[in-house]
DNA sequence: GGCTGTGTTGATAACGTTAACCGCAGAATG
DNA sequence: CATTCTGCGGTTAACGTTATCAACACAGCC
């Protein structure tokens, strides 16, 4: 078809696949302006005529067109999404964490992208390498290892906002958000002495994690405020390996009357223990667990925990985040964005540390 | 190697704040090549001699470049991102989902966007219209309307895979994950009646809601065959409204002995409003609850339930979901992907349905 | 008539990446 | 020696958006 000789450079092959839906080109054609005013009409704050502005809605609805966010961030550097790294979304604290922090980012127009590093340090420094590469606005994290991560470092580098969410994060510039870990354990220790117990047995998870360092603290804390020996046992992360345990401490003359368990995970296993030890609670063992249970009020006994305040905790440390974010962005407005928050916990009295307890 | 009298274009005025890390032009110059071999190196595939390929890797390294996730998107039209909608993520049965979903995501390399929609079909509504401006590559959802938003169509016109999530999808093209609900429930409820009762109440929260409306549908069964009249009390949102429901049917004369629950929160309602009134399970009245939960062998009388599998369910949405990316992308690249896909439930015997349960 | 605003709109150049060509050595073939 | 490969590498043009600057129309003012 293509005649005389003019060269024709190869018409392209079936019309390219465009993007999914209409472009910001499309609906300046549909309305007979430039992109610029659509780009105007849509980002609001210059100026545009009333009428031209109505031309340009009436089409961008017509179309239902929706901007591009690649293309903006493109432009802009900034994607408007953060990053959330968990341990565990299963584990009901930080699942609760989760939804407090993505229902403010909601707030400011951001998305979240939630990732679990399975509390594995190598699976946590590929996923902060992936939201890298999505150039996230800000970044969320329960930091899994000790040390810290050199990925960490490099977004610090891009400066990207960095917020620590229950646990401190040494060797960068980070804000964070944490518990009374410390006091709250001291507290609820303090208890179960009060009760009149002398060996108050002391069980958990891995004592390298910040929050476990830190409720151990607070139990040697009150031991040694009462002239009391300490026992502590930790890395136990199986339920069979924290019974074994149990059963053995448990078959000793003198055994101990009562127990601290310093985590959401081995609270249950020591309960479920405790259950297949035909154990009761308070009368052969007392005990308290740190971070409370939606069904603790329910249990054969009900649960005495400290119960810390998660949807606080997010909301505070998604705030924070927003704030490093809007500090960052407009150099120096307003005053410095706070970076460390520290949220009380709340020791609640239920039957299993010894106290009779409301029977509705 | 332009040196004398080539046009120099204005030099650029202080460097203009570029992107945050280095981009693959600085790369490219410090390997001494052009960014197309870069582009080449990262992705793959094509002709790179050995010695260039380890100049170019080295660079990378030595300049810790990340490539940009959004200039890929805006050229490839791809985000390797997908979403997923839940909601309530501080429901362990959808953070168990989530959990599951964003791991598999992993696998592929992808992120995963989570939002909460509360249950409400205009948050659900706006967080659809976010995910398509970030241009996702699939999105997985737990409905919470009846009707089909509109916001899906377009998705749908956009060519976006869809799959629903322990719920199902009319009006439009979509594949959908479920479980056995009818039949769990009426396994349940059969089972209840096989102790005796005869007259077995159910209660809920929404019966719009699909899940609901399949498991009361296996109730009315069970109860039909056993030619017993089904009693239904649907709506119930709050602690406080089950609880007053139960006092008025519990002072009948005749009362119910048996009781199901269709969803987890009005379970936990339900247990909460039972310890309130002091009645001893299964002597008072037996009990199953539809989904289980993580504490329920640890209740006072061990909860029997309906055991629904969360992780998988969340896994075999996900994989199907990337089956039908892969399906649209390579358009029509082995066999149509499965679109339906129904999971098993499973009855865990426990102590408040009367049976006597194990010990241990 | 020349100015200076002022309110509105348009053209153009990036942003970082990849797809589609183009070109160039050197080897293999005629 | 002239051709055709073939393996590598470079050039250029998008992708959809926004910042920047220029242009225009119209008013008011000397």
């Amino acid at each position: 078809m293509t005649q005389e000789g003019t060269f024709v450079p190869a018409p392209r092959k079936a019309a390219k696949r465009r993007q999914s839906g209409p472009t910001i080109t499309d609906v300046a054609r549909e309305a007979g302006v430039a992109i610029m005013t659509v780009s105007r009409v849509v980002n609001g704050g210059s100026y545009v005529s009333p009428a031209t502005e109505k031309r340009v809605r009436a089409a961008i609805r017509r179309l239902g067109y929706t901007p591009n966010e690649a293309a903006r961030m493109l432009k802009g550097q900034r994607a408007r999404m953060i990053g959330l790294v968990v341990p565990d979304l299963a584990d009901s604290f930080f699942a609760t964490c989760a939804n407090a922090v993505q229902e403010v980012a909601g707030t400011h127009g951001y998305m979240t992208l939630i990732v679990t590093s399975e509390r594995s340090v190598e699976t946590e420094s590929n996923e902060i390498a992936m939201m890298a590469a999505r150039r996230i606005a800000g970044l969320l994290i329960v930091p899994t290892g000790v040390g810290t991560d050199k990925r960490l470092r490099e977004l610090q580098q891009a400066e990207i906002p960095l917020v620590a969410l229950d646990r401190t994060l040494d060797g960068v510039e980070a804000g964070h958000v944490i518990v009374e870990n410390a006091g709250g354990a001291e507290e609820a220790v303090r208890h179960l002495i009060a009760h009149g117990h002398r060996r108050v047995l002391c069980i958990g998870y891995d004592a390298k994690v910040y929050t476990i360092h830190q409720r151990i603290l607070g139990y040697r804390r009150a031991m040694k405020e009462a002239g009391l020996k300490p026992e502590m046992w930790t890395n136990l992360t199986t339920a069979p390996a924290t019974e074994t345990l149990l059963r053995r401490l448990m078959s000793e003359p003198g055994r101990p009357t009562a127990l601290f368990t310093l985590n959401n995970v081995t609270t249950i296993h020591a309960l479920q223990a405790i259950r297949a030890m035909q154990l009761r609670l308070p009368a052969d063992l007392a005990m308290i667990g740190f971070d409370d249970l939606e069904l603790a009020p329910l249990l054969d006994t009900p649960l005495t925990a400290v119960r810390q305040p998660a949807l606080e905790l997010g909301r505070s440390a998604a705030r924070m985040l927003f704030d490093m974010i809007r500090h960052s962005r407009d150099v120096g407005t307003g005053s410095k964005p706070e970076t460390r928050i520290v949220l009380p916990t709340e020791l609640i009295l239920r039957g299993s540390c010894g106290c009779n307890h409301p029977s509705s």
